[in-house]
DNA sequence: AAAGACACCTGGGAGC
DNA sequence: TGCTCCCAGGTGTCTT
């Protein structure tokens, strides 16, 4: 389940090579992803060089000459680079292939993934409307309180929300607000500043920890290099309902918050 | 305007 | 063993 640390663990095992690199095919054996393949896509990567790769949120950036593909693996989707297109299975939806022999290749059983090509990027609606980056200095106490300031909805929704703060999904929020202290259901606008710089702290730190140890390896990610992650064997709270809390010996809860499965635990976590 | 509900999709596990 | 049912998750869009 591809977040932030997913997504950034993939780009940096892309980047060294494909970058510079010319596409000289693409094949696109399943077109119908979260967005529909264009028909045209295979035309408009052909020739194109890569410029750049970079990411927004979830979202990776591969800047061409003309446009820029954007990708994002939804909640099952992987790119793994080979150098001869191996055994194709029923998931492998779309082969990329380079002028130095790699083929980059996406795969996701449940498709809720999308790769769209657009002109424009920073003008894109889907791009557009994204908070701010959780490692950037754009991530202020007074950022966080003004998100939260008069918001009713509770904190773990507003982490997840991207039109706040991009890249937090179920498995992180639960872990931030497990170090942090505080309790999944609170009112947003009950943050008070103390806790807001807490909160920032704690993203930061899991967030940045999970980028160093490759992401989280639960049923679906691997890494460009088919290589699994290592966060999930540091996980406090996510997954481990009825089980002790590591801080306090209690039963940890669960409960469904905004249609996701939320543990905590009450005891260390408080409104 | 804000916030909650729903839809998309498949694999895997539980229960029968 | 094999079938059915339910759940997981990211996020755009619809509904309240």
């Amino acid at each position: 389940m591809p977040e932030l640390p997913e997504v950034e663990t993939t780009l940096r095992g892309l980047r060294p090579y494909i970058d510079r690199q010319s596409i000289v095919n693409v094949v696109a054996r399943r077109r119908q992803l979260r967005w529909p393949i264009p028909d045209d896509f295979e035309k408009r990567l052909l020739n194109q060089t890569i410029e750049s790769l970079s990411r927004r949120g979830k979202y990776l950036l591969l800047q061409l000459q003309q446009e820029t593909l954007m990708i994002h693996l939804g909640m099952s989707g992987r790119l793994c680079l080979m150098t001869e297109a191996s055994l194709i299975g029923p998931h492998d939806h779309i082969d990329i292939a380079f002028s130095n022999h790699q083929i980059l290749r996406y795969t996701d059983p449940r498709r809720f993934g999308a790769m769209l090509l657009t002109a424009c990027p920073n003008e894109h609606p889907l791009l557009k409307s994204l908070g701010v980056e959780p490692l950037s200095t754009d991530l202020t106490t007074d950022y966080l309180l003004n998100c939260t300031k008069n918001r009713r909805m509770a904190i773990k929704s507003l982490l997840m929300n991207s039109h706040f703060i991009v890249g937090i999904g179920n498995i992180y929020a639960a872990e931030i607000l497990f170090l942090a202290g505080i309790h999944p259901m609170m009112p947003a606008h009950a943050l008070i500043p103390i806790q807001a710089a807490r909160l920032i702290e704690y993203i930061q730190q899991v967030l940045a920890k999970a980028i160093a140890q490759g992401g989280t390896t639960l049923k679906d990610f691997v890494n460009s290099e088919g290589k699994p992650g290592y966060f999930s064997q540091q996980l406090n709270v996510y997954g481990r309902a009825g089980q002790a809390c590591y801080q306090c010996g209690q039963s940890l809860q669960q409960i469904t918050l905004g249609q996701r499965s939320t543990v905590f635990c009450h005891h260390c976590q408080i409104f």
